[in-house]
DNA sequence: ATTAATGCAAACGGTTTGCACTACT
DNA sequence: AGTAGTGCAAACCGTTTGCATTAAT
C-alpha cells in the first residue's frame, strides 16, 4: 500500500520527488515521515527508530537508518551530532541567518543548518534556546590561518 | 613502578591531589596524561586509546575510560562531544569568556569550556578557528522559557 | 516483470562492566 | 596487608551491512 493521508507542509511533494528519481514511497517511509513531522525539533536516531515503532511495530532499525539516509540526499532532512554524542536529525532546509566573521580579514560567512545545531546543543543542557538567526561567531577563517595571522 | 620524569604545567601535581584522595598513581594513568599533555587540543577517548598503546601496548580501553573518569572528578580534563559524535576529552579548566545573552530579561551566562568546544567543534570542519573569548550567543534562557516568552 | 526497499540477523566501532589478579600505598 | 587499579573478555548501544524476500512501480 502506502498510506497517504496527506503529508504536513514541506513532505507533501516528498513522494512524487521519489518516484522521480525512480525511487519508491512506502509505509515505513511514510512512518518516519510522520515521526519526524510531528516531532518538533530534533531526534536522534534511535528516538526516531522508537517512535516509528510505537507506531508501526514492524520498522526495523535498517530501513529507518536507510530512509533517512534518503531523504537526507534529496535534502528533506540534515544531520548532525547532538550533545548526547549520538546522530540527530531534523527537518530540511529552513532559514538561519547566522554569521561566521574573520577578525583577520573582516570576511563574513554563513553559518549552516548543522553548525547551528551543534551550537543549539551545546547549550541546550542549560537549558538555553540558543536563536539561530542571531549567531555571530568571531574567529579567523581558514585563509587567514594558513596565511600564518 | 609509576613513571616519574616530570609531568608538564598543570599535571605535575596530579599524583599528588590522587594520593590525597586515596588514589593511586600508576604507570597507566601516567601513559594517559603523557598522552594528552602532548596532543594540543582535543582527543577522542579512542584516539588517546591508541595514542596510549603505541607508546605502551599494555594498555588497555577500559583503563584509558576509567582514567579518564578518575581525571574529570578531579577537573584536570573536561569531556564533550565532538562533531564526529564521539567523546572528546581536552586539558583542564582554561579561561574562556565567552557569554550567553537573553533576548528577553537580558540576563547573560558565561559559557562553559565544553560548551565553548561544542561550538569550536561546529566550525573546525570548514577551518574556522573561533575565538573563545569572544563567543556571544544570543536567545532565550531557561527561566523566560518556562515563563512562556 | 523489474528492481527498490524491506526484514532479519549478524557485524561493527566505541564505550562500559564484572571479575579475578596485580601492584601501589 | 589492604585495596585501588588493572587486564581481560564479554556485554552494551547505536548504527551499518549482506542477503534473501517483498512489494511499489
Amino acid at each position: 500500500m502506502a498510506a497517504h493521508a496527506s503529508l504536513p507542509a514541506p513532505w507533501d511533494t516528498l513522494p512524487a520527488q521519489l518516484r522521480a528519481r525512480g525511487q519508491r514511497w512506502t509505509p515505513q517511509r511514510d512512518a518516519v515521515v510522520r515521526a519526524l513531522s510531528s516531532a518538533r525539533g530534533h531526534l536522534t536516531g534511535s528516538q526516531l527508530v522508537d517512535l516509528c515503532r510505537a507506531t508501526d511495530p514492524s520498522v526495523v532499525p535498517s530501513t529507518v537508518y536507510r530512509t533517512l539516509d534518503a531523504l537526507e540526499e534529496l535534502g528533506f532532512v540534515r544531520h548532525s551530532h547532538g550533545a548526547d554524542g549520538r546522530e540527530e536529525y531534523h527537518l530540511g532546509p529552513d532559514a538561519s541567518h547566522g554569521h561566521l566573521h574573520c577578525a583577520v580579514c573582516g570576511g563574513q560567512w554563513q553559518i549552516q543548518d548543522d553548525e547551528v545545531d551543534a551550537v543549539s546543543a551545546a547549550f541546550a543542557g542549560r537549558g538555553f534556546a540558543v536563536d539561530a538567526s542571531h549567531v555571530t561567531i568571531v574567529g579567523r577563517c581558514r585563509a587567514c590561518t594558513a596565511a600564518g595571522n
